[in-house]
DNA sequence: TGGGATTATATGGGCGTCAATGGGTATATA
DNA sequence: TATATACCCATTGACGCCCATATAATCCCA
């Protein structure tokens, strides 16, 4: 389906490695299946991932914006000098940089949220409650999943 | 057809399998029988289901709005977070999650019922008490079946 | 149209494979 | 040399694939 969907949690060893999901491993593209890009997300304390497919697209978007505009500058950099490359070994598992596990406040586990076109890393409990949050809110407002999931397509 | 009509009731065997009634196995969307999506229920205990080929649709849908934006985060969290695809086996089984079976309490029995455009697993007596119901309902509120059922689709 | 034969569906169980995890050791890098 | 990281191998439990059986549905022909 290559999109990175449902949730898991996994546990870190000792050595600091985590599993990437199966079905995760399996949403990377086809060209690089060894490497995921890690960031800091900007909206919440997590960590987002995905292929390097995705990478090449999101330049390709910055590279349109305006040489001198100041978009440039703050996606340009932002982007850029914020993201970290990282091998997925032949078990499947990687290692997630210190910086961003402090910023995430990871610690022995991490539950991955698939996000369709990318993933996020989450503290469990975070992200657990994060999770029911959003979807309090879609309640709330009304904006149903079932609204979302059985609109007709046409 | 392609739609999900009428109800049945299956048991859960010992490795957690459940037969998906065959008639839901053929209003499976020709490009992926062999596959559907779980999710919890907003409205009520129990879980619905459907075809994969839906899913491109619903990604696109939130892919169109503001990534910035608190929308996009709810939905793309609440949605590809919480789906859940399942294979179904060459004898048409698939295995419900724990989390979800928890959710609807659900134990050695499931009760199917169709929705037309998806289905819903319930916990056979919760299920069947719900259906009830919602006929009382109707009939009460004098919005009769019979109208429903005349009002012809061209 | 009756009734046996064939097929389909729901269900049960064996077994091999894969995913998640743990740990030893080699290689690299500072 | 000390620290980090990659590769290799091992273990466990879950899951997929295969085969088997019983009951129900369908077919087919006399």
């Amino acid at each position: 389906m290559d999109l990175f969907l449902s949730s898991f949690i996994n546990k870190i060893d000792k050595k600091g490695r985590v599993s990437l999901p199966s079905t995760f491993r399996n949403a990377l593209p086809k060209s690089n299946k060894n490497e995921i890009i890690l960031y800091k997300s900007i909206k919440s304390d997590s960590i987002e991932g995905c292929g390097t497919e995705r990478l090449k697209e999101i330049s390709k978007r910055i590279n349109n914006l305006d040489y001198f505009s100041e978009d440039y500058d703050d996606f340009s950099t932002s982007v850029f000098s914020e993201i970290i490359p990282t091998n997925i070994d032949k078990e499947g598992r990687f290692l997630i940089p210190d910086e961003l596990k402090k910023y995430a406040k990871i610690q022995n586990e991490v539950a991955f949220f698939g996000q369709g076109f990318f993933f996020q890393l989450w503290e469990p409990k975070a992200g657990i409650l994060k999770r029911e949050e959003s979807r309090k809110r879609l309640l709330k407002e009304k904006k149903s999943l079932r609204t979302i999931l059985t609109q007709q397509n046409k």
